[in-house]
DNA sequence: GATGAATGAGTTTTCATTCAT
DNA sequence: GATGAATGAAAACTCATTCAT
């Protein structure tokens, strides 16, 4: 059914939904305006995707796993702890940064009834490595002993307030603000 | 006089929505069923609201005031910085947690399109009192003389966060989880 | 249950409806924005009218009556046809000027399906004065033998179509012009 | 290419919309009827005009254009006047009474709160070659050397007339008759 | 595969009328 | 009588999805 071909102009129904939804949430997002959008017929969009809901689900996937993918650059579980979270930490929050919309469409729809489980779930397991990185920090003692959740709440949290404010201009995030950032999180969480 | 305008009626809406967006999200919201569930004729949400996206709005700002309400509780500006510090702290988080979906609603919506500017800096404006607490406690020098919006993201982000977790099931914060969280936040920030 | 009292609020309604019906038409008249424009409760409306039909069909023949009554002052069967002739056509052209739109309303609603059969009956029936003149002056020979019917429309026609000009603002219809009409709706009719 | 916009399910809905307004008046017409007496799903309706309101205008137009087109055939300027004159007077009145209810249709609505102001004016202006004929008329001195418009007044009052007696039957216009009407037509506007 | 007209169930909103006060 | 909140049936309009071309 799917993705027999174009690319291009899969990634143009991506794009214009994202686009779309941004502007007006998912409950706005009518399939002709994504096909509008994206150049091609309303019923074009139906031989890439099964139907809206593919669509939306389909979307999450491929931005997070590009997001991911970004932020996991050079990530090597076996260096030194912190090397990996300082350099985790700093790709996460400039990938987020630089594409604040983005991200705050990762974030903001996690939790919307469109998603399927699994494609959350899906998007869960990413967050993995990250999880491994802190049970060895603990491990290692140079991180407070502490449910691993806690910590990752402690470390995302911020970021993603910030990116909010960055996307929605009311906080201009630079180099400086991002090195006191880091520096908030390491005191944070630092045994 | 005809029957008066019923404050019992308004809040049965209001209860009756959180309820429906909290099972199916903005989209899967239908007058009729609003009506419904607050056991009045379909015709009668719009005595007391213009139109869907004001009973959303409406929704938003009651919500938000209650919430805010409960936790500035006993806050007094002349009261040692510490001292509110913690009191806020800990009363953000357990009224957040005693209402996690509510939290989480507040906060996934507050970047709705569904809402007006206007409720947005209504909503906006509430958080003054933290702004200026922490103002202070940099001034004494309690706290990191770095920006007031990164300071508010490093305090808030993890609460939000935490919150996400407890209303998902993922993970539950009882009393001596809040304490490790509270420790994180202040040996993040304290100078 | 109608009209057990204030005439004034009567009036009012009336004059409410027909400043409403003229601007958006029948279709677009509500109840509720009449009892507004009269400075009343929707409820009370339905204390003077049983309902919306009856409303309209009350203003009708109560202006349709005030109309006849105005353009009939005067006339006496008895009087010589010339008399009654040149006084009746500069009545009723003078009547329908001077309050041209709600001359176009009587003219333009008297089809529409909102009126009852017997309201219009009624109305019809208000003519037959004019009828009995016209036989009158055929079997004097001074109008041309020509069926009733005909004379009349080639008698009103024309005054309807200039109140219509009139109303529109399209022609101005002054004393000069006034005579110049009854000149050419003699020369017609004469035989 | 998909299905083209289709002519005869355009004309379908303007028979249908023709139909249901006869019987009913505007306001008694009903989208959902439309569709169904033309034989097409709700939804297409939509396809073809924007809304009701747009639906109205141009079926107005559309009957507007026939009828001027009827009764204009074989209309040339630069024929003798009493040529085009009597030409023009006969189609007028036959087209008009050879489908009494769309001609009173096309009258009763001309000042209907329906139309755009676009509409009515391009309606207007389809009138032009009458008053030019008219003024031709005056110029020499065929006819009476009065306003424009009250000639028009004149002639087209009688004929809506007749044709509104026509159309509800209250009084048959044939051969004789017309006959009648014209001598009465030009009787009184001859110099 | 691509198109976009067609479909019609589903939703929002309106508004005549009622009725508790 | 007067009021205006409440009702709920009815209508306009939308939009995901299909399918003829």
């Amino acid at each position: 059914m799917a993705r027999e071909k174009d690319i291009d102009k899969l990634h143009a129904i991506y794009k214009a939904t994202l686009q779309l939804v941004l502007k007006q949430g998912f409950s706005g997002l009518r399939m002709g305006d994504v096909a509008k959008e994206a150049g091609i017929a309303t019923g074009t969009v139906y031989i890439y995707f099964q139907d809206k809901n593919d669509l939306i689900n389909q979307l999450y996937l491929w931005l997070k796993s590009r997001n991911v993918e970004a932020y996991m650059l050079g990530y090597d579980a076996s260096k030194p702890f912190m090397n990996n979270f300082r350099q985790l930490w700093y790709q996460y929050a400039q990938v987020s940064l630089a594409a604040p919309q983005e991200s705050a469409f990762l974030e903001q729809y996690y939790r919307s009834p469109f998603l399927s489980e699994e494609v959350r779930n899906t998007a869960e397991n990413m967050l993995k490595p990250i999880y491994e990185l802190l049970a060895k920090g603990k491990a290692e003692h140079l991180v407070k002993d502490f449910p691993t959740e806690l910590l990752i709440a402690q470390l995302m949290g911020p970021i993603h307030e910030l990116v909010k404010f960055h996307a929605e201009g009311k906080f201009s995030v630079d180099e400086i603000v991002l090195e006191q950032a880091f520096r908030l999180a390491w005191d944070s969480i630092k045994s």
